[in-house]
DNA sequence: CGGTTAGTTCAATTGATAATGAACAAATCT
DNA sequence: AGATTTGTTCATTATCAATTGAACTAACCG
């Protein structure tokens, strides 16, 4: 069943699927979550199917990853044994999600792999007049500031 | 001509593409400007090519983009007719030019699809309790927020 | 000038990632 | 119980962007 979407609805898919994909997330997340921002009523992954005609794999995989962004929740509905979802409108659900599983864990790699470079590069003569040491140790303290305003922005988006 | 990276080298040209690649830049952009990073001397394209064992297209293209951010300087070398270019260390030109030529445009393309979005649902009757339209204010009033939040990161990671 | 070197461009290839769809498991009917 | 519906998994396929490499232009050289 392809039933066509409304104007509303396109929008809101196309809104959602360009905000996802800055964050790196595949485009179905976002037409999915933009399907049910906009949905009056919870949907069931058929109804997710037919209206933005995917498959069902690629549907079962959307839902799952939302529902563990805490994007959608599970509603039960009375008379039907089928999972039904309906949107969390708090967004800065999905951003918080990217930070912690995304950003973080990178920023602190990257630290890692920044303070192996100083050693390595420290190892030589008089270290206090190395160029790279010099700029290296510049870029662990910007590295360091980036790191510290990611809970600001989070503070900030939450509320 | 493939010389062998050094530790140094490899870590550096790791941590600028795990940079970049945040920030849904190729690869090789994250490869050539880790290499200048730790580079002591200005650099040629063939250079480039050499060591990281790319393409001299790829290379072309990547140190165009990569002068385009300001993120190389072009500097003459005395007696020898290529460019050569060496890294400008300042890190967060390249997190300047993602904000302002992809975060930005989308940003306010996505305002415009939300004031569309807006002036689709409020065309029914009450809009003061329809739903739909507070779940698009309370995105719009997020989205603003978000905007408004891009220039004070900008600042602060400038500095 | 013709030969060489430096660098660009872009069509074709490759590679990485997402979506498909069929096979499967599990729950709910009659 | 068997039949049907619901949902998951994962190997295959499709899609899309990055890289290659060959053809090209332009600048320098002898």
């Amino acid at each position: 069943m392809v039933s066509r979407l409304s104007a509303l609805e396109e929008e809101s898919i196309d809104y959602f699927v360009s905000f996802v994909q800055i964050l790196g997330l595949p485009k179905s997340i976002g037409q999915i979550y933009g399907l049910f921002f906009v949905s009056s009523d919870p949907m069931a992954m058929d109804h997710v199917v037919g209206r933005l005609d995917i498959s069902k794999g690629c549907a079962s995989q959307g839902l799952a990853t939302l529902k563990g962004f805490g994007a959608i929740i599970p509603v039960h509905m009375e008379g039907d044994r089928r999972e039904h979802f309906e949107a969390d409108f708090e967004v800065s659900k999905i951003v918080a999600h990217f930070f912690e599983e995304t950003l973080e864990p990178r920023m602190a790699h990257g630290e890692e792999r920044l303070n192996r470079m100083i050693s390595i590069s420290e190892n030589g003569e008089n270290p206090g007049e190395n160029p790279i040491v010099t700029r290296l140790n510049a870029l662990k303290k910007w590295q360091t500031r980036g790191k510290e305003t990611i809970p600001l922005i989070k503070e900030f988006l939450k509320a």
